[in-house]
DNA sequence: ATCGATACTTAGCATTGGGGTT
DNA sequence: AACCCCAATGCTAAGTATCGAT
């Protein structure tokens, strides 16, 4: 973890006083109070979910962190079948792009547009002053100009380089492509997202496709011909046949009691028991269509590639400010069944197909205003330019509110990603005077306060989560710091050599097991004591404590502190340690890059950030190791083959042997090098098998630190970020040189 | 203080795509 | 050309955080 917690650790509290405690014992029973209804419920399915799976593979590192059993066998996969099917539908008319009148110019000033740098040679930037002073519709000029954007934009992911430099000389378009660099230019504070906002609105799910009346349903071993409406939802089922939570008490519950809903009356009526249906011909079915869909042809998929493309082409994108932008997901979610990660008490419960009239378009007055189906109506469309969002409907399974927003690589996304780590640097100047203060606050009269002190030192060191109270009953049983219960940790005065450890042993988000044995200063170790004291193990260790209370206190400590910039701020600053300490100069670039992946990996470990080991693993490891051995004999040749030629050369000398032996040892040069890059494959695939990078990758370091390291060592950046990841951190990699501190 | 609504970030797994291999 | 493999991408659930009403 973080270097910088280490200090903390050795200045292990002067003097901590055991008993203080007792006084403000008092106090705390009566808040517990509230919650003893819900403890209740939670019993029930705390228990089936206690035991863990035990792990016991884990190697280099004492955490070890495991989705709970329950829900570890049968999470995964589930949903997304169906989606399959889709694809074909939904088309509307081809004229492709925004070609109504953009952008509403009354906004002068406007800081966003105003192009501080002379460098602009970049189209986009032209097109954008033409647009804004003109505030009109669009002329024929100005429709030439877009499409060439979209040409553009389309070429650029695809193509490769070669093919860009090619294309770029035949046309003069190719330069003014120069992407937008919105780091450049300032940023609105008044708390608008946008002026001007553009789009097509959503893609729906296609609609259901009945199946052929060849394929049977049987109840109780008699055929059966299903209505539609409750044929699609059987489908659902039967899509998931082969997966375990098939298997589960309450899917099939919560499944059978939705589809229920969805029949008619006659098939309700007859259908009363689930284990008396047999999907097995629909499953059938459905494996036979994804088969036939891969053994397709070369032509048939480039088809549907392309119908792909153009719906992305009209659907992906939007005008936001004069500049066209990705949309993340612009497809609305498909109806299937809900399966919920971990225990979860939705899990089977039908997920409602979204129609127009569930929808809410957002967008400018003055855009062209995406048309709703021939027939149907949206639910709203509104102008609310204080939020990033184009689209919003309500889900139906918990009620919450899902939206379509912009790409990462959008300015929206990016300048709010930046300004993320620009407050954890802010942290990092102020970290000391705040770990001063809640190792103060722990000596505190206060119970709240000290609470408050002690889940925050576990949010520093442990890079905890916050841990939001969550509504009883809807979702799987998980916390976070916060939201911690008495049955989640165990002290132990003296364990494995250690004074005062805490071992920590929960479900955290997405039900990943949080395992992990830390030794605390003394003085912590004897508040948990006092926290713990009278409670039942389902009682939350800080019931003074919640997210709320925690977050105002740290944004009296430092404007726009959360709890969770701790979690960026100790992630970002450890890979900055890590990479100073594990890169060697000497080392070649694979070697580097090994080392920048076990400081991300060192990350990963501190914020818990698992994987289940691929199924593949073991099949690929040998694979890999198979590789390496060939390349050790193809070794060993070669060096047999120099020896020789050496030999030879010392009774011939002349020119052509010498010749010879300095061909053989550049042979025996390669292949050391190939052999050790393959060496080196291995050890980072092995330490890496229940580690997942990615998410710290992308969302806790700064992307800047990477950048830095690779000017600094001259790795190229494309070995650290792939294209999509560059194009979210493209702000990064202009920016930051190598000389770059967090 | 608590609740419910809202908006936005973070998360892991499933599927895909496209290059390499046979 | 079929197949294999893994990195990249897609998907959407599950978090965090804040606000305004009660």
């Amino acid at each position: 973890m973080s270097g910088d917690h280490f200090q903390n650790e050795n200045q292990v509290d002067c003097g901590s006083r055991v008993n203080d405690s007792h006084k403000h014992r008092d106090k705390h029973k009566e808040h517990k109070l509230k919650d003893h209804k819900k403890d209740k419920e939670r019993d029930k399915s705390k228990h089936s979910n206690n035991d863990y799976k035990d792990s016991s593979d884990k190697k280099h590192r004492e955490k070890e962190k495991i989705r709970h059993k329950d829900g570890s066998a049968d999470k995964h996969k589930e949903k997304r079948k169906e989606e399959k099917i889709k694809d074909g539908k939904i088309k509307k008319e081809k004229e492709n792009g925004f070609g109504s009148s953009m952008h509403v110019k009354s906004e002068p000033e406007d800081l966003y547009h105003a192009p501080k740098h002379e460098k602009s040679l970049k189209r986009e930037r032209d097109d954008d002053d033409v647009e804004f002073k003109s505030k009109k519709i669009k002329t024929e000029d100005d429709k030439k100009a877009k499409k060439r954007k979209h040409e553009d934009v389309k070429v650029k992911p695809k193509g490769k380089v070669k093919k860009e430099v090619a294309d770029g000389k035949k046309k003069a378009k190719k330069e003014p492509e120069e992407k937008w660099k919105w780091w450049e230019e300032e940023r609105a504070t008044d708390g608008s997202k946008w002026k001007f906002l553009e789009h097509k609105g959503p893609v729906f799910a296609p609609p259901y496709e009945p199946l052929p009346s060849r394929v049977k349903f049987y109840y109780d071993g008699k055929q059966m011909k299903l209505s539609p409406e409750a044929e699609e939802v059987a489908t659902f089922f039967a899509k998931m046949l082969d997966h375990e939570y098939t298997t589960k008490d309450i899917f099939r519950k919560n499944f059978f009691k939705d589809w229920r809903k969805e029949m008619n009356s006659e098939e309700k009526s007859k259908i009363t028991d689930l284990n008396k249906c047999d999907f097995n011909e629909m499953a059938e079915f459905f494996k036979a269509q994804s088969e036939a869909r891969k053994s397709k042809t070369k032509e048939e998929k480039l088809k549907l590639k392309e119908e792909n493309e153009r719906l992305l082409q009209e659907y992906g994108f939007c005008i936001m400010d004069n500049h066209r932008e990705r949309i993340a997901n612009f497809r609305i979610e498909p109806p299937g069944l809900f399966r919920g990660r971990g225990d979860h008490p939705k899990m089977g419960m039908l997920k409602r197909r979204i129609r127009p009239k569930d929808i809410i378009i957002n967008c400018s007055k003055d855009s062209k205003h995406p048309e709703p189906p021939p027939g149907t109506k949206w639910k709203e469309v509104r102008h609310d330019n204080k939020v990033t969002w184009l689209v919003s409907w309500t889900e139906n399974i918990q009620g919450s509110i899902k939206y379509i927003m912009l790409n990462p690589s959008s300015r929206i996304k990016g300048e709010k990603d930046w300004q993320k780590y620009e407050t954890a640097r802010r942290l990092k100047k102020c970290v000391d005077r705040i770990r001063n203060q809640y190792r103060d606050d722990w000596k505190s009269k206060e119970m709240r306060i000290r609470q408050r002190a002690v889940a925050l030192y576990f949010i520093d060191k442990l890079a905890l989560r916050a841990g939001n109270e969550k509504e009883e009953g809807e979702t799987a049983d998980t916390v976070g710091c916060c939201s911690l219960r008495v049955e989640h940790i165990k002290l132990s005065p003296e364990k494995d050599g250690q004074e005062f450890v805490v071992e920590f042993d929960f479900l955290g988000k997405d039900s990943i097991r949080y395992y992990n044995q830390v030794p605390v200063e003394k003085r912590v170790f004897k508040n948990l004591q006092l926290f713990m004291e009278n409670k039942e193990p389902d009682d939350d260790l800080f019931d003074r404590l919640n997210t709320t209370v925690l977050n105002k206190h740290l944004q009296e400590l430092m404007e726009g502190l959360t709890a969770k910039v701790f979690r960026t701020y100790n992630a970002s600053i450890t890979l900055q340690q890590q990479l100073k300490q594990l890169t060697n100069s000497e080392d070649n670039i694979p070697a580097k890059i090994l080392s920048y992946n076990r400081a991300n990996r060192a990350v990963a470990i501190l914020c818990n950030h698992q994987r289940a080991a691929p199924k593949t693993f073991e099949k690929s490891m040998q694979n890999l190791q198979t590789k390496i051995d060939a390349k050790k004999d193809q070794l060993s040749d070669a060096k047999r083959e120099l020896k020789s030629a050496k030999a030879d050369a010392k009774v011939r000398r002349d020119e052509k042997t010498k010749k010879s032996v300095e061909t053989k040892k550049k042979a025996v040069e390669r292949i050391e090098e190939q052999l050790m890059k393959l060496e080196v494959q291995a050890t980072d695939r092995e330490e890496n098998k229940q580690i997942a990078l990615g998410t710290s990758k992308l969302n806790y370091l700064d992307p800047r630190i990477s950048v830095a390291w690779c000017k600094k060592w001259g790795v190229p950046v494309e070995k650290i970020y792939n294209k999509t990841q560059r194009e979210k951190f493209a702000w990064a990699l202009d920016m930051a040189e190598e000389d770059y501190e967090f």
